[in-house]
DNA sequence: ATGCTTGTTGGACGATCGTACAACAAGGCG
DNA sequence: CGCCTTGTTGTACGATCGTCCAACAAGCAT
């Protein structure tokens, strides 16, 4: 159906990092287009535009590919609150502030991003490889929290506690907030917090 | 193979709603044992020790199985810490204690467990009657809540805020206990959320 | 005992899944 | 310009999926 012009190129080579970025971001995408239940192979393939054999060429199996679509979307979010604590300037408690009401902003307290959580939950708890991946990235996300608490005056044999308690309190507030986002708003989980944080930091300084 | 006994029932009828039941207890154990991506009509069917054809007699598919068993499951958790609040006693305090620390004892924060949320979750964005479903539990738990902190002098127009607040910060913390128990323990856990409604609730009274 | 209702069976069906692999061609190198 | 490497294609394969339905039989009513 295609006239054979001269020649033209029925595909592209790519750098073998750059294809692997593609097919994770399509990965994204059909995460949050399809849920878990619709990421298959041929899916993840057709929206990268790309041959179902690439997918097995790049990543040994679809579970792999979600964990590296996980790392890199868990990777832009973190990168994104990073940015907005930055923007925040120096003082340490407006710092922590925007660490929390970015964390509801419409980019991040996202339904379509839940999906990519949710299909990396599913396999956490099969797969020792991915438990050990989520442990690693948590942890690297409450020493980020630690920091930013210390700042503000918390004690260090406090930290790692406060630290675990404004993170579940987020997550929590976030996952709702992804599940039914009419229950209530963003505004409202960025008080709560921002007043669960009042009372970890003693004001007086 | 099995000689023909002068008659041996090949299988017994059961009354629907036990048989019903049957099949939502058999999805729970599949959704424990292999997690949403192994909770097939097939093998659900084979737990329940019955034919497949059945779980279509039953359900209008596999989604509705899942939404009849997180119903079924999240009922008996509720079951479970209103047992524990009603076991504390009189004095109101004592009885919110108990709800956080039951939400974190071994029979609730168990990764199992964790199966059917996620198995549920993953239904919620994409089917309107899901997401209507999860809003109605959601928002009787936190009924339910509100009582209890209401009892505690917490002043009705700050219960909505402070249970949404409550149950996003046990909900967090429940579901990084289910994800890397090996992370913090449920005594953390519960001591986190117990500090937190000392903020919450004025001591002196 | 006999018939009837209907809960239950078990296999057929088409669709879709993940995987593997031989053939093809794009693009760099000599 | 032609060869060679290898990224990419496209398909075939077996397994498994959800759904459907005609036949069967358990157990109650008569």
């Amino acid at each position: 159906m295609k006239a054979p012009s001269p020649h033209q190129p029925a595909f592209r080579r790519t750098h073998p990092d750059a294809r692997r970025l593609a097919l994770i971001e399509a990965c994204a995408r059909v995460l949050a287009r399809a849920g878990a239940a619709g990421a298959s192979v041929r899916e993840i393939a057709v929206e990268a535009g790309v041959s179902p054999g690439l997918v097995s060429h790049y990543f040994s199996g679809i579970e792999a590919l979600v964990a590296a679509t996980y790392e890199q979307v868990e990777g832009a979010v973190a990168a994104t609150l990073d940015r907005a604590v930055d923007e925040a300037g120096h003082d340490p408690r407006a710092r922590l502030d925007a660490f929390v009401t970015a964390s509801f902003a419409p980019a991040i307290a996202d339904p379509q991003l839940l999906a990519t959580w949710i299909a990396f939950w599913s396999l956490v708890t099969a797969r020792p490889a991915i438990a050990a991946q989520h442990d690693e990235q948590y942890s690297g996300s409450r020493a980020r929290l630690e920091a930013l608490l210390g700042d503000c005056g918390v004690a260090p044999n406090e930290q790692r506690r406060a630290a675990i308690a404004v993170t579940a309190l987020v997550d929590g507030l976030w996952l709702e907030l992804c599940l039914s986002p009419g229950c209530f708003s963003a505004e409202e989980a960025g008080d709560i917090a921002r007043r669960f944080l009042d009372t970890l930091i003693s004001k007086d300084r």
